[in-house]
RNA sequence: GCGGUUAUGGCGAAGUGGUUAACGCACCGGAUUGUGGUUCCGGCAUACGUGGGUUCGAUCCCCACUAAUCGCCCCA
């Protein structure tokens, strides 16, 4: 038996059904915010990724499905959304469009070779929105606030928005540096995780579990003390905007983004329901004001986030919450011989055409088997077309929930039908 | 890349070094004529992840591999 690989999974009728319906929340969410929808490939040049992403990162250093096409095209699968939305932006000159910002959303399949785990796959879905050509903060806040909605539009509670601020590239290599002096006399002393990220990425060695009770931790040097100005109010006035709508939101000096192309404001969204598992990060976003520059296009801001379906439905089962999916049928045809089976399916197809949910049973079963399908699928109302029916040119109807039934000629049942779904007392 | 746990029929789940490997769910049929639920009766399936080894004999013991799962790293 061929399984499917390794970090991948079957979205089965009775998932897909909650995907559907996340979907389209999701779409009519973008359509409030004003964001349009952009599609790109599930592939694109390996050096996109190098360059936008960062060479150093751990995604393309070794989570990368990387692979030669015929013509010997280094090709990847995307691991993220946000490269491939830039790279386009700036293919198609989108800063030149009349209406700036930019606002877009994506939503598809990235892929990331990792050892899976609770809430993380090889191949994932991810939703996620860029804007374009504006460095307001006004708009990181807008952002994190259509990240929140995201989730607060199908119910879940147990939510956290963590934001911090990288600062601009000077603020950065200055508070690195600072990190490395204040941490290196100590990296003896520090778990070995500790020691690879002072090298990697000092900030993370804040983060650590293990070394949180070092005295050099609580000493040692945050971000906040070397933002520049600009970076300072930048940040602040983001924050403002958040308050202005009140939205609840905790400062994190230790959040660290993955990604080489974050700068100033960063932010995740984590659950903290129970039962999520040992990943908590929702979603995640920043500013990448040098991305577009570093991707060929003009010196461009850019904001975003992205969100993964996998982990939202995750959280949704944590907390419980109950999508409201509708699956139940308008009729199930009953059908009794040979002949009734032929008025069926045509009537099957009639019920169809005029927008009626119908089905009818292909596996020769009994009628009371065919009741008992009709009731599985809760089918609102059986028809049963037997030899009695059928040589009065008549059906028999029956309200599945009353238990009613009634009988109508072959020309009255569509229109009797379309008439009491609409919930209209078309038998009276 | 590292560590823990697990691997029995469509699903869940017992079990034993040795004749026909429980049970539950699901599914199908029946309980007299063409009506759903419950109950009762009956039926059902190429099931012991793969490959080695120990043994007279292994689903059960050992090893390897594969996969799943949870965690670490890191992330969405």
């Amino acid at each position: 038996m061929i399984n499917v690989p390794r970090g991948t999974e079957d979205i089965l009728p009775s998932q897909s059904k909650k995907w559907q319906y996340v979907e389209k929340r999701l779409n009519d969410l973008s359509k409030r915010f004003n964001y349009e929808e952009i599609r790109t490939p599930l592939f694109e040049s390996t050096e996109l990724f190098q360059r936008g992403v960062g060479d150093t990162t751990d995604i393309v250093q070794k989570e990368m499905y990387t692979f030669e096409d015929r013509g010997g095209r280094s090709l990847t699968l995307r691991p993220e959304g946000t490269a491939s939305v830039v790279r386009a932006y700036v293919q198609h000159k989108m800063f030149g469009l009349p209406q700036q910002p930019t606002k877009l959303f994506y939503f598809g399949p990235m892929f990331r070779y990792e050892r899976p785990q609770k809430g993380r796959t090889r191949q994932f879905v991810q939703f996620g929105i860029e804007v374009l050509g504006s460095a307001d903060p006004a708009i990181d806040a807008e952002v994190m606030a259509f990240a929140l909605e995201c989730y607060k539009t199908l119910g879940l509670k147990s939510l956290r928005l963590v934001v911090n601020s990288l600062g601009d590239a000077e603020s950065r290599t200055n508070h690195r540096n600072a990190l490395v002096d204040h941490f290196s006399p100590h990296k003896n002393e520090l778990c070995g995780d500790c020691q690879n990220r002072l090298e990697k990425n000092p900030l993370r060695v804040l983060d650590c579990k293990k070394d949180r009770e070092h005295p050099a931790m609580k000493t040692a040097p945050s971000i906040f003390d070397y933002l520049n100005d600009y970076s300072r109010t930048y940040f602040e006035e983001v924050k403002t905007y958040l308050e202005k709508m009140d939205i609840p939101y905790e400062e994190d000096p230790n959040l660290v983004r993955g990604l080489d192309y974050y700068n100033h404001t960063a932010f995740e969204i984590m659950s903290d329901a129970e039962g999520f598992g040992a990943i908590t990060t929702l979603s995640g976003g920043g500013r990448y004001n040098g991305l577009v520059q570093e991707l060929g296009g003009p010196e461009t801001p850019g904001i975003g986030f992205a969100l993964s379906i996998e982990r939202l439905l995750l959280a949704l089962e944590a907390e419980n919450i109950l999508l409201p999916v509708e699956d139940s049928l308008d009729v199930y045809i009953v059908a009794l011989g040979t002949e009734a089976k032929r008025e069926a399916v045509k009537l099957a197809f009639d019920l169809r055409k005029s927008g009626v949910k119908v089905d009818l049973d292909y596996m020769d079963k009994k009628m009371k088997a065919q009741f008992k399908t009709a009731d599985r699928l809760q089918a609102k109302i059986v028809f049963v077309l037997g030899e009695d029916e059928l040589k009065n040119n008549q059906i028999s109807i029956k309200h599945m929930e009353t238990g009613t039934q009634i009988e109508k000629s072959l020309e009255e049942a569509i229109p009797y039908v379309k008439e009491s779904l609409r919930g209209g007392n078309a038998d009276e």
